[in-house]
RNA sequence: GCCCGGGUGGUGGAAUUGGUAGACACAGGAGACUUAAAAUCUCCCGACUUCACGGUCGUGCCGGUUCAAGUCCGGCCCCGGGCACCA
């Protein structure tokens, strides 16, 4: 062992030790308990960022201590690695999406293993390879079958100029990002599956994953958003576009009888039959087409109507209702149709006032309500219900609701009706860089799915772009597909939803190189569910839905046998870090990133001012996420060549909780780097001052048994932290403290005092090797021990280490805290509640006044409250 | 707009079940070593007040429950994530 701790040196030999030694590589083995633990794979985007570096070092963490503990751990890597930017680098670069995307795959590679991410290679897929996409094809074509999938129209942002569909991120301020034409809402056919079936389970289960955060759990269930309500039908004054009635849904039937008009989206049947004879209606439909289709755009939008012409008839009263045609009902929720209560809904209230429609109070509201000011949204009694209708007058919610629902059943204008807010997943995509859906369209307009014996639809990849159209849809060559029972047969040119790949790929990396179909079960139920899944609070619903739906699909289609694919999950915080900008005299401003940039700052630490060496001061614009945009990237490689992954990945877990955001700063690396060099440097003198002997606990001094207390307590902690909480950067404090209590109390005179020492240095090499594998790697075997550390077991706590002599206590009058005692551990309460009174300052106010209560909390507080 | 989070010293954060607010770091200050600098080591470091012991205030804002509130309840303000075609 060299005194200098040489990051490059260390960390390039443990890397080739793994290499070499395939470490990381398992395979099923049911004699040992497994662990399955996974990072949300990356976006082969170019390179990694600090957001990547977070997510793969607490999965490396969790997975080399749950190695630690004696598991057979997987901890694969692969790439999800369709979408939307490869093919806009293809335009600019003009390369093919293929090219560009393999190439990324390779660099990133390079910089995770620069990391020493413990993954096992062997296992790595990447999303755009036939050998994955061909089973996802097969796989959609088996839920075709069953009836899963359909095909209906739906609307997509359309660009007239570049005659093409945008994604929603690609509409800046209603124009097309490209061509800068306004974006037009049009309706296309497109394939669907049946989520919604699902619906009740996704929901109901749940309640099965205990260690899921709530607030994720939350944000799902709101998300599928189950309804109890009443569907109801307003009858037309004649036969419109073939309909006498529309229906409508509400959670809100207690209101039926303070309906004032109704609303229809403008892609409505009716709306549509009744814009051929009314100029002034079509004009508004085709305004509402410019709108957005995103439903931000459209809740913040100015909402806007007109009268259709028609009224309709109450369900219950028969009264005319008048019918508007309204931008912010949309055909593809529900029926396209809404009843308006503006006395007691804030959204119809704002329409009400808008057009000078009545409003109607059928719900008493509080003594502070005034309906000149605003709806009464709360629930409360009926009022006001009408000739005939008295009786339910002075209702509450629950009885209102069943009265009213009853009584339209017995109409027949309407029955009570569960609904969810969750919408079928529309999986087309009008893009190439995707997988193929495996459909042929026949020429007499219906169509198959591909038969399993010509799957997979390959997707070219030598291919050229354009920037207008995909270049499987312009190849009629590529879309021949010859006859079916002789009929015509064309590909399908959508492709795939990129959220379909990532669905399923956890699954697949259990039998990543299967042949013989989709998963190979023995392999999928030994390694399923996954037991940490680790990755951005982004993900939240979207992704973390449709896998959990994927994987009951795939559990239905007896792949698996599981219910549920993560079985535990942590989503963590973005990483941030300072901006800076000099605005110019456009006042348009140029960023500069804060490598570049020195500070000034006052005698307290606060920033006072930046500057540029090239543009001279500079304004401060905050600690926001890191951005192309605001230049603020940290590049996770210039880090690791200057100071080594050790210490990235210890600043990482350092510097905030997993959740929370993270900010970088390279003050805080360095004293990451710091710390590391102590450790290595306390090593070295320890080595150096000779060889201890056995550790002989009774013969320890106070001073020693101290240290070995401290010694447990960390173990203690760091394993609660690691195994439950999930809390490194606490881990990490505690391990920081036993590092200061070493070099504070470590008394290196004789082999028998240097046993203690040892004790600390290879507990503190073991609970830090998770974090900082490599200088672990490299100390562990200086300290003399033979094999790897990675398969090292987990040190235990020695529970009579952790023994006290006494205890400390903080002494608390009413609530302030007066004194600080130090009282043996066999003190009875009694006489800790005297030594706490005899304390000087306790007494002082104790003194004349009434003791009404006290209270003792073991090792930590006494409580007096006086009078 | 709707759903979900967050807000604690100069800074990142700690306080695990209502029980000593500020662990561990960073930045800063003072000192030691050094020809010097870097590195390293030692000490100080929420605000106000006090010669000192100590006292008062203090966890975004306003109010409440409790012997005791960063933590629980009610009402706000600000920041972030998601909103179904970014991944």
């Amino acid at each position: 062992m060299t005194d200098q701790y040489n990051p490059a040196d260390v960390e390039a030999k443990a890397q080739q030790f793994w290499e070499a030694e395939q470490t990381f590589k398992v395979t099923e083995d049911t004699s040992k308990e497994k662990y399955y633990c996974l990072a949300m794979f990356p976006y082969p985007s170019g390179k990694l960022h600090m957001g990547h570096v977070r997510n793969y070092t607490i999965t490396d963490v969790i997975a080399r201590y749950q190695r630690m503990l004696g598991k057979n751990v997987l901890h694969p890597m692969g790439w999800d690695a369709f979408g939307l930017p490869a093919e806009n680098a293809a335009i600019q670069n003009k390369t093919a999406p293929a090219k560009w995307t393999y190439s990324n795959i390779d660099y990133m590679k390079s910089q995770l293993k620069s990391l020493g991410f413990g993954f096992d290679w062997s296992r790595e897929l990447a999303t755009c390879q036939n050998e994955y996409y061909r089973w996802e094809q097969w796989f959609f074509t088996r839920l075709y079958e069953k009836g899963l999938v359909y095909k209906k129209m739906a609307t997509v942002n359309w660009d007239p100029v570049d005659q093409t569909v945008l994604a929603n991120e690609q509409v800046v301020d209603g124009r097309g990002w490209r061509s800068g034409a306004l974006i037009e809402r049009k309706e296309i056919p497109q394939w669907f599956i049946k989520i919604t079936d699902y619906a009740e389970e996704l929901l109901t289960s749940l309640d099965k994953l205990p260690n899921w955060p709530e607030q994720v759990k939350t944000m799902q269930r709101n998300w599928i958003g189950k309804s109890k309500g009443v569907e109801l039908w307003f009858d037309l004054p004649e036969t419109i576009a073939e309909l006498d009635s529309f229906s409508v849904y509400t959670t809100r039937p207690d209101t039926l009888m303070g309906v004032t008009y109704v609303s229809l989206a403008a892609e409505h049947p009716i709306s549509l039959e009744l814009a051929k004879s009314n100029p002034e209606l079509a004009a508004f439909i085709q305004d509402c087409k410019k709108q957005s289709v995103a439903e931000a755009d459209m809740a913040s939008m100015d909402k806007k109507g007109l009268y259709s012409g028609i009224d309709a008839k109450h369900p219950i009263t028969g009264e005319s209702i008048p019918v508007w045609i309204a931008n912010y009902v949309l055909m593809d929720y529900g029926s396209g149709a809404v009843m308006a209560v503006p006395a007691h809904d804030e959204r119809d209230y704002e329409f009400a006032k808008k057009y000078d429609l009545p409003l109607k109070q059928v719900i008493k509201g509080g003594k502070d309500d005034d309906l000149s000011q605003a709806a009464i949204t709360e629930k409360g009694e009926l009022m006001n219900s009408g000739e005939g209708f008295e009786h339910w007058d002075g209702l509450n919610f629950k009885k209102a609701f069943s009265a009213i629902a009853q009584h339209l059943k017995s109409i027949n204008k309407g029955e009570v009706q569960t609904n969810y807010r969750l919408r079928d997943w529309g999986v087309s995509r009008q893009r190439y860089w995707g997988t193929p859906i495996p459909m042929l369209n026949l020429a007499d307009g219906t169509e198959i799915p591909v038969p399993a014996d010509r799957l997979p639809v390959l997707l070219p990849e030598d291919v050229e772009m354009d920037g207008v159209s995909s270049p499987i849809k312009s190849d009629p060559d590529w879309r021949k597909a010859g006859e079916i029972n002789g009929v015509v047969a064309e590909h399908e040119t959508d492709t795939f939803d990129t959220f379909m790949e990532s669905s399923w790929y956890y699954a697949r990396f259990t039998c990543p190189n299967f042949q013989d179909g989709m998963l190979d079960k023995t392999a999928a139920d030994y390694w399923l569910p996954v037991d940490q899944y680790v990755g951005g609070i982004e993900h939240a619903i979207l992704h973390l839905l449709y896998a959990r739906f994927f994987h009951k699909l795939m559990r239905d289609e007896d792949l698996i046998s599981s219910d549920e694919p993560f079985e535990r999950l942590l989503c963590q915080g973005m990483v941030l870090a300072e901006s800076f900008f000099k605005e110019n005299e456009d006042g348009s401003k140029t960023w500069f990133n804060p490598a570049e940039v020195s500070l000034e700052k006052d005698n307290k630490g606060k920033i006072l001012s930046a500057s540029h060496p090239d543009a001279g001061e500079l304004s401060l614009g905050g600690t926001t996420k890191m951005s192309k945009s605001k230049n603020n990237g940290v590049d996770p490689q210039s880090t690791v060549d200057k100071y080594g992954a050790d210490t990235v990945r210890l600043f990482a877990m350092f510097a905030a909780p997993p959740e929370q955001t993270l900010e970088w700063h390279d003050s805080g690396v360095e004293g990451a780097s710091r710390f590391l060099r102590r450790f290595w440097k306390t090593v070295h003198g320890h080595i150096q001052a000779g060889t201890p002997s056995a550790l002989n606990v009774e013969a320890l001094s106070g001073e020693q048994k101290q240290l070995r207390r401290k010694i447990h307590e960390t173990i203690q902690k760091v394993s609660d932290d690691f195994g439950k909480r999930l809390t490194f950067n606490t881990a990490i404090a505690a391990v920081m403290e036993l590092l200061n209590d070493v070099t504070k109390f470590a008394d290196r005179s004789t082999p028998e005092t240097l046993a203690v020492e040892r004790e600390a240095l290879e507990a503190m090499t073991l609970v830090l090797a998770p974090i900082a594998p490599h200088i672990c790697h490299s100390i562990w075997q200086d300290l003399g021990n033979s094999g790897s550390i990675v398969d090292a077991t987990w040190p235990s706590v020695d529970e009579s280490a952790l023994v006290r002599d006494s205890l400390h206590y903080a002494v608390q009058v009413n609530g302030k805290v007066r004194g600080e005692i130090d009282v043996p551990a066999s003190a009875s309460d009694d006489e800790v509640i005297a030594t706490a009174k005899a304390d000087p300052n306790v007494s002082k106010f104790l003194e004349g006044k009434e003791i009404k209560m006290n209270k003792v909390i073991k090792g930590k507080l006494v409580t007096f409250a006086v009078k």
